[in-house]
This record gives C-alpha cells, structure tokens and sequence, in this order.
DNA sequence: ATAATTCTGGAGCGACCGCACTAAAATTCG
DNA sequence: CGAATTTTAGTGCGGTCGCTCCAGAATTAT
C-alpha cells in the first residue's frame, strides 16, 4: 500500500520527552525537535501533527513510562507505606543524579503550560491526580492494617502528600542537596507513624 | 542638562512586572513589555538594558514588593507561630482571589528560568532563602517561648514549610480549590503545635 | 511492471523575535 | 538664545518561529 515509517515512533517521542522536559514548552522549537528525534519537519508534522499535538503525546508517555511506571512497581512490591516511602525516596535520588535538575515534566508543565492552555491543564491536572489517588490508597491501606496513628484522613494526608512533592520537585529545580529534600520530606513521612 | 523621562520606571516595572508574572521569560516578547509598560522600545532599552537584566529588575521588585513587604509586615505584627500561619493564609487567599492563576514568580522563575541560566537561578534560590530564613526565625522564636511541641528542628521544619509552600503555589496553578490548599498546609502547621 | 499510497528531505511562507540605529522632540545648562 | 544632552518614536536588521508544500523515494497491491 504504502512506504513503511523509517523511525520508531516510541523512540522518537524519547527524544521529544528529552527535548521538552529540559528547555519546556515554549523555548523547545519544532527544529530542535526535529534535529532529536532525528526525522524531518515533515515527517514530525505527518506523524504526530503539530507541536502541541506532540506535547500532548509526550505528556503521555511521560505519565506512563515514568510516574504511573512507578506507581504500579512500587504498589505491588511493597506494603503501603513502604510505598509512599519507596516512592518519595526515588524521586529524590533521580532528582539528585540528574545533572540538568530537569525536574518532573509534569510539575514544569503545570507552571509553565497548564496557565495557558486549558486543556492540557486539565490533562496535566489529571496526571497529578493518579499521583494523589496513590497517596490516598496507600493511606488508606495503611489505614486498615493499623499502621498509621489514630485519626488519619487519608484524602487530606494524601493532598499534603502531593503538595510536598511538587515543592520537592520545584527545590530540586533550582539545585537543592540531598539533606534539604529530605529535610522537606521527612516530616511528612513522619504522619504515616513511625516504621515498625 | 538634559530631557527628563516621560514615563514613571516603577509603574512602567510594575508592568512588566504583569507580564513576565503572567506569560513566564521567554514567551513574554521585548515588543510586548513595551507596549503593556507604555514606552517605545528603545526607551526600554535606555532605561533597563536588555530583556534579561529588565527581568532580574522585575524579580527584585517584585521580592521587595510581594515577599518581602509579606515577611516584614507580618514578622512586626504577628507572634511567631501566627506569623507563619498568617503568611500561607495569605497566599492561599491570593492564590484563590487571582483569576488568571499566575502563582509565584519566584516560583514560576524557579522552574522555568532557573535551570538555564545560572546566575538568576542563584538569584531566585536567593529570595527562596530569605523565606525560609522567615520561616526558620519564627520557628525558633516559637520554640523558645515554648509553644512548639519538644523537638522541634527550627532548621528542618523551615525547609519543609518552604517546601510546603513551593507545592502549593504549583497546585494553585493548575486551579487548585481552597479545600485542596488548606489541606495541604494543614499537616505543616499542626507540626507548629495547637493554637492556644 | 504499473498504479496507488505514504514517507522523506528540503525549500520557503508570513510572522515575529531581540536588538540597534537614526532623527526629531524636549529639557537644562551656559 | 544657542549648545549640550537625553528621551522619544519609528524603522529595519539578521535570525528564528510554527507550519506548509512539493518533488522524489520507497513500499505494497494489482
């Protein structure tokens, strides 16, 4: 019927992540793009449309690869609080081993994109969501075998638990050290009760 | 000796202020600053130099204006465990009023000026710093009118609350609710100890 | 092989970018 | 007043922006 692509589009869309998640939506061109992912304007613009049709796509395999990734690996291996712990403790050591302190792609998205863009708010807003869920589930868990203290609100936990990530996300931005992150993430952990 | 300026610098910052605040560095033009402060291009030029060092003039204006005139009016009028708990009050309320959900520019500059250009990347950790050194302050001060339970790190708790706060503004800006913001605070204020 | 279809690199569109330059207007000095 | 100085509006430079179009290359169905 038809000439067969001559990339692979996953890996392309790697490329594009890269791309995106270190210069952000509006200072990544569509050449830059392009030149990463190692196809033509045109080939960009037949495979994926334009630029924000990319970063919609981009997002996605973004959440999927690396925050919903995470989730599923880390709630099925561990019990929930160990969960929460694991979780936070990742995101700090890749914060740390990233020399470009690039961050989380969804935290600058909602800076710098979701304002702007109401639908790829609400998409951004949704990502963020499954994050929280997660927080809220292993609370929730933890809840019922009793590990937590006395009186924990699961949704409100789960909410703070958010926020500090995104505070963790946006300190690791500007070059904070291992001490402060942990320093901001501790006392949270703490609300979940002390480990066994 | 020679003409005088047409155009007041300060509310012609407070403009730019608007701008950089609402759109972010790099999607904000030179054209559009001048027009929204009301000057040409090249009095911009004359009077603040390139785009870049016109941006770190907004930033310091807008710390001298926001976070600062914030700390030191509350610090004066406030007891210290209120002082803090006034100043997120404060910007839950701002966050909430501002339909356009522009959030911090300190924030927003941590994420998306920061990690490119390093010499206002220190600039924004800076004004970051003063915060937390408002933080760390009223927390010992607390400590040492007894109002904070036994324990309590001044220093450790300074960079969770400042943590704390970078995650609320990056909620706000995806159109958090009052109830979602609150409940993200809470648990770092209770760590404060119980209001008498 | 031929026809049909899709992908490819490259050129180029109009618009906008940061920035610099010029000449006229406005002001304060001698 | 005339000279000196600085701001002003306007124009335009070289470059890049997102995006489109096109001719040719590559593939499959007939």
């Amino acid at each position: 019927m038809a000439r067969l692509k001559e990339f692979d589009e996953d890996r392309a869309l790697d490329a594009a992540i890269d791309c995106f998640w270190s210069r952000g939506y509006e200072a990544t061109s569509v050449r830059d793009l392009a030149r990463e992912m190692g196809i033509g304007g045109a080939s960009l613009y037949n495979a994926y449309g334009d630029k924000r049709s990319l970063f919609a796509r981009v997002l996605e395999r973004y959440a999927n690869g690396t925050t919903r990734e995470r989730i599923a690996r880390l709630e099925a291996s561990h019990p929930p609080r160990e969960a929460i712990r694991a979780f936070l403790a990742e995101v700090i050591d890749r914060s740390l081993k990233d020399p470009d302190c690039k961050g989380c792609l969804l935290v600058n998205s909602a800076i710098d994109v979701a304002p702007h863009d109401a639908e790829l708010g609400r998409v951004v807003a949704a990502y963020l969501e499954e994050i929280r869920a997660f927080f809220q589930r292993m609370v929730e868990a933890a809840n019922q075998a009793g590990e937590t203290p006395r009186g924990t609100d699961a949704h409100a936990l789960s909410l703070h638990l958010l926020g500090v990530l995104m505070g963790m996300r946006v300190l690791a931005r500007t070059g904070a050290r291992r001490r402060t992150l942990e320093a901001v993430v501790r006392p949270a952990l703490e609300l979940l009760g002390r480990p066994h």
